[in-house]
DNA sequence: TTGAAAGCGCTAACAT
DNA sequence: ATGTTAGCGCTTTCAA
């Protein structure tokens, strides 16, 4: 970084005035004479000058960014909730400061107070598979730092969110299994330390029940990867008596069981129905495509982003949390149902 | 944000100390008695005192952060870039801004101008498709800003740069469908715009030469994507003699193709043998699996980070530019070679 | 219509 | 061992 930028000072010395002055007609101030406004501006455009966003951020106490803690970058919903956050928060003129904490608390942690070193005007976070204390949120907002929570939230923090209605996609996923006939549906959940974990099996519980089917705990497997999906498969089929469909927690997974019981030459959806979860990009790309429920990254990205910068710009900002369910879609294709 | 939080000034008013102390304190200074540093220490963590960076910036003119603009975060490539970047910055103290262009030249420019304003450190970049000035990057190197470039680079701006030898990459993708016994080899190649397009259909013409194959204008569609490459599949099949095998631009191409292909009965590789390129995540997916060129997404980031925190802490920055040429890897799987 | 001065939070000469 | 002062770049009262 050159030592020396041009500074208001700069253009203030070489025209002959006051900063103050240089400061008024950059931003169109109706004080000053229409001579000096547009001196001042052909000068600055000349000399490139750029403001100080720092300088601007000290002396306002808004820094006019905002921060992101994300899991994970590298999976697609992630990746698209982030770019709607981008998007949105460059229309509204804020710039985001990006954290990964890889899924370690202790890194959120530091993510966390090195956004808050950095006087973000809010945080918008998704927290981490192995966060169970949260006292690094409870700091935020005790700091009167706005929080938004997207995807996944601590329990017990009061402040906006933005969630997928899981238990409900969850419940609509198995229950289109259940209409197409089937009747032992196995279910690959996820880390149960999450709310969304817990909600997806809630939901794919609740779909048995009320249509009468018996829950089976054998049928219930963790699985949340390509990899665990392919054990949880060879576990599912040495049972007396095998699914005859699958509600799997993501795609990847959906994908891995699809892939190992075609392997074995089991017919899908013929033998065994599969319906995944989220990752929209994968659907297509298995044949027969994969049944799947949209969780649309983008919006939800975008939502959070909306409700940060509303909570940050309003005037009194101590409303009460909102909070924006986000309705998922089942998108029904080959995998659960051969009319596709 | 609170109006107030916990400055040095309110510590060393409730000590009875001068600021300067407390600063001094703070960071273990040897000057400071360990008495009045006990005291300060205890009382900062008490009121969970956490340093302004902002103030911290504009005092030593050095923001301790980094800007990245991105074409799309939404590719596995692009965002394992950003994660291996978010990872080195992490860990050297630094904090990331990203910044999205959507492939748009005007959005870059503002990109540009926002994270300069913010008086980043230096600046990440892949250019944007229909970037075509670079004024813009011009305008950071006269002012110091040091700029590093990853996968996509302006021609003629000089400064750091890692890379993919993507004309050894098409080669070696090329070269083993040759070796395959494979001689009417097709090429959905990128934008011509873009350096990388142009030394991916390079590589694939070099091979076909250096094998003694005759390069068939009508073998080089441009598709890079999904959509795009079945269109082009409709159009080789209805050549006179159709392909034997196809080398595409990325992985989604080559997926496209390979589903249209198999859809109309064609079987892969035993007729044609397909070779993708860097969206890693999708090999394993499709059947046969996909036969890939590995960009090594996490390492490019890595060293591109590593490379612009070198020329930030450098204390003499204005050596020559440097540039990593990352290997790329084939990796061979059942889309090309039978055998697996 | 413009200028002078103070201050945002912090650090680092330069006193003492 | 600690305090005083000035200043990073900018805005904004207050004064002229």
């Amino acid at each position: 970084m050159k030592s020396s930028q041009v500074t208001i000072k700069d253009i203030a010395k070489a025209l002959g005035v006051s900063p103050s002055t240089v400061s008024r007609a950059l931003k169109g101030h109706p004080d000053i004479s229409l001579e000096t406004r547009n001196m001042v501006n052909e000068l600055a455009t000349r000399l490139k000058y750029e403001p100080n966003a720092i300088a601007l951020s000290l002396k306002q106490s808004r820094s006019n960014s905002i921060g992101v803690i994300i899991p994970e970058m590298v999976h697609y919903f992630f990746s698209s909730v982030l770019s709607g956050i981008t998007d949105v928060a460059y229309d509204a003129g804020f710039t985001v400061i990006i954290c990964q904490s890889n899924e370690k608390h202790e890194r959120e942690v530091a993510n966390v107070k090195a956004l808050y070193s950095h006087r973000v005007d809010g945080i918008l976070i998704s927290i981490s598979k192995d966060s169970e204390t949260f006292d690094h949120l409870s700091y935020l907002l005790e700091n009167e730092v706005p929080l938004v929570f997207f995807d996944r939230f601590a329990p017990g923090i009061a402040c906006d969110k933005v969630i997928v209605d899981d238990f409900d996609a969850a419940y609509k996923a198995t229950k289109h299994l259940i209409d197409l006939g089937r009747k032992r549906i196995a279910h690959f959940c996820g880390a149960q330390k999450l709310i969304i974990g817990r909600e997806r099996l809630e939901g794919y519980k609740k779909a048995l029940k009320s249509e009468g089917l018996p829950v089976d705990e054998s049928l219930i497997i963790h699985a949340e990867n390509f990899e665990m999906a392919r054990v949880a498969v060879e576990k599912l089929m040495e049972l007396a008596s095998p699914p005859d469909g699958i509600f799997a927690v993501n795609d990847l997974t959906a994908i891995g069981a699809m892939l190992t019981l075609q392997k074995r030459g089991i017919q899908i959806p013929g033998q065994i129905a599969i319906v995944g979860f989220s990752d929209g990009r994968f659907s297509g790309i298995v044949e027969p495509n994969l049944s799947s429920v949209d969780q649309h990254g983008y919006e939800m990205g975008t939502a959070a982003a909306r409700l940060l910068i509303k909570r940050i710009l309003a005037k009194d900002p101590f409303y009460p949390p909102e909070t924006v369910i986000l309705q998922s879609s089942l998108i029904i294709r080959g995998s659960s149902d051969p009319k596709f």
